[in-house]
DNA sequence: GTCTATATATTGATAGAC
DNA sequence: GTCTATCAATATATAGAC
C-alpha cells in the first residue's frame, strides 16, 4: 500500500457505521472546506449521495449547518468538491503505482485494490461504481464526471496494456479488468463474501497470466 | 424473449423518465395494490429507493397519498413487496428458460438478459445489483432479502454448470457469470456505452465456449 | 468564519369525512 | 376504498448577530 493511497479516506480504513461527531476545535479556517470534503467523501461512499444530509456531514466536521454554506453553496457543489477530490486521489494512487514497478505488477496492482480495500468495499461496495450508479439514476448533471474517475483507471490500464504489447485491444483489456473489478465488488457487497471476492482476484490475475505475450517493454 | 419475462417491467421494456401520472379510473379495488407494487418497483430502479418518495408512486399509480396507506404501512413494507415481486418474476423467467434448451443454451439466455435489457441497463445499470448495494449503504433490514434474488440466478445458473458436468466448481462459476454480467452493467451504465455492453456480452459467451468440456448432460 | 434562528418545501405517516 | 386535511420531522437554504 502506497502512502497516497492510504490517505485516501474513501478507499482505504476501517468501516465505521457509528461514525457521529469529530471535533473541530483549533482548526484553521482554510482546512474547515478540506474537512467537509473529506467527510461528504466519506459519508456519500457509506451512506450514498442522496441518503447523506447536510446536516450528517456538518455534524461529522463539527460545525454548524449555517456555517456549511461558507463554504459551499450548494449539495451539488459540494458533490463536484468530492468528485475533484476523487480525482486527485485517484492520480496519486496512480503515480505512486507508476514508481518501481513492471506494467503487469502496475495492473496487478490495480486489481489488489480489492483486497486492500475489502473491509468497505464488502461495506459499501466501489465508491467510483456506485456514485455512478446513483448519479445515473438521478439524472445528475455531475454523473459524467463522476464516470471520468472510472476513465482515469481505464487510461491507465490501458497505458499498461500498451506497454504489454497490446497496442490494438489495450482500450478493450482495459475496460475488461475495470468491469471484473465492479462485478467483483458488487458481489462481495451483496452477499458480504470475502472469499468470492478474493477468488475473484485470483482468478483476474491469472486471466492476466495468461494473456498472449505480444511483448515485454521495460516502463 | 418469453413472456414472462416481457411482463417484467422492471427488466424490459423502454426508457422513459417522464412519466407522470398513469390514471386509476376503473381501476378493480384489489388490482390498486398490484399497480402500487408495479409503479413502486419502476421507480425504485430507475430513481433509485431513497430518491422514490411516496408522492411519485401515489402520482405514478393515480392516487392520493393517504390512500397509500390502506394498502401499505410503511415505505420498507412497499421495499419488501417489491422485492418479493421481482423474486416472483425472475422464478417466472428462469422457468420459461427451462423448457426446451440445453444447460449451455440456458446460459446463454441469461448472459444475453444485457442485450435484451440493453436500454434500460445503460440508463439504470442492474435493478438487483443496484438495489442490493443501495440497501448496503442504507444498512436496510431487506439488504439480504435483496440479496436473495441474487441467489435465484446464482442457483439456477450453478444448476447448469452442474448439468455440464462441472459438479465441484458449478457455484464458482455460477458467482462468475454473475459477476461478469454485474460488471458490464455498471461500466455500461456509467458511460452509456452499447459497444462495450455487447463485446462484453460476447467475451462471456466465448468463455462459456471454452470452458473445459467435463460432460454433455441433457436437462 | 462561525454561530443561532428562521424560511420554505418535502418527507413519511395519521385522522377522519365520504 | 378513496379522498382531503393535517401532523411532526427533516430537507436544503438564507438572514443576520457576533
Amino acid at each position: 500500500m502506497t502512502d497516497a493511497a492510504s490517505s485516501t479516506n474513501s478507499w482505504f480504513g476501517e468501516v465505521d457505521r457509528f461514525r457521529t461527531i469529530v471535533l473541530n476545535e483549533g482548526m484553521s479556517k482554510l482546512n474547515t472546506r478540506k474537512s467537509i470534503e473529506e467527510m461528504a467523501d466519506s459519508l456519500f461512499y457509506e451512506k450514498g449521495f442522496e441518503a447523506t444530509s447536510f446536516a450528517d456531514v456538518a455534524a461529522a466536521v463539527g460545525i454548524s449547518r449555517g456555517n456549511f454554506y461558507h463554504h459551499f453553496k450548494s449539495k451539488d457543489d459540494i458533490l463536484d468538491a468530492v468528485i475533484t477530490r476523487r480525482m486527485n486521489k485517484t492520480k496519486e494512487m496512480l503515480d505512486a503505482w507508476d514508481v518501481g514497478a513492471t506494467p503487469k505488477g502496475r495492473i496487478v496492482s490495480f486489481i489488489r485494490i480489492l483486497i486492500a480495500n475489502q473491509t468497505k468495499i464488502m461495506a459499501f461496495g466501489c465508491p467510483v461504481g456506485s456514485l455512478t450508479t446513483e448519479l445515473a439514476k438521478l439524472d445528475h448533471v455531475a454523473k459524467d464526471r463522476a464516470a471520468e474517475i472510472f476513465s482515469l483507471f481505464r487510461d491507465w490500464l490501458a497505458h499498461q496494456f500498451k506497454a504489454l504489447g497490446h497496442g490494438k485491444d489495450a482500450a478493450d483489456l482495459a475496460l475488461h479488468v475495470l468491469s471484473r473489478s465492479q462485478g467483483t465488488a458488487v458481489l462481495a457487497s451483496a452477499y458480504g463474501d470475502g472469499e468470492f471476492l478474493k477468488s475473484e482476484v485470483v482468478a483476474l490475475e491469472n486471466w492476466l497470466e495468461t494473456l498472449p505475450n505480444k511483448q515485454l517493454v521495460r516502463g
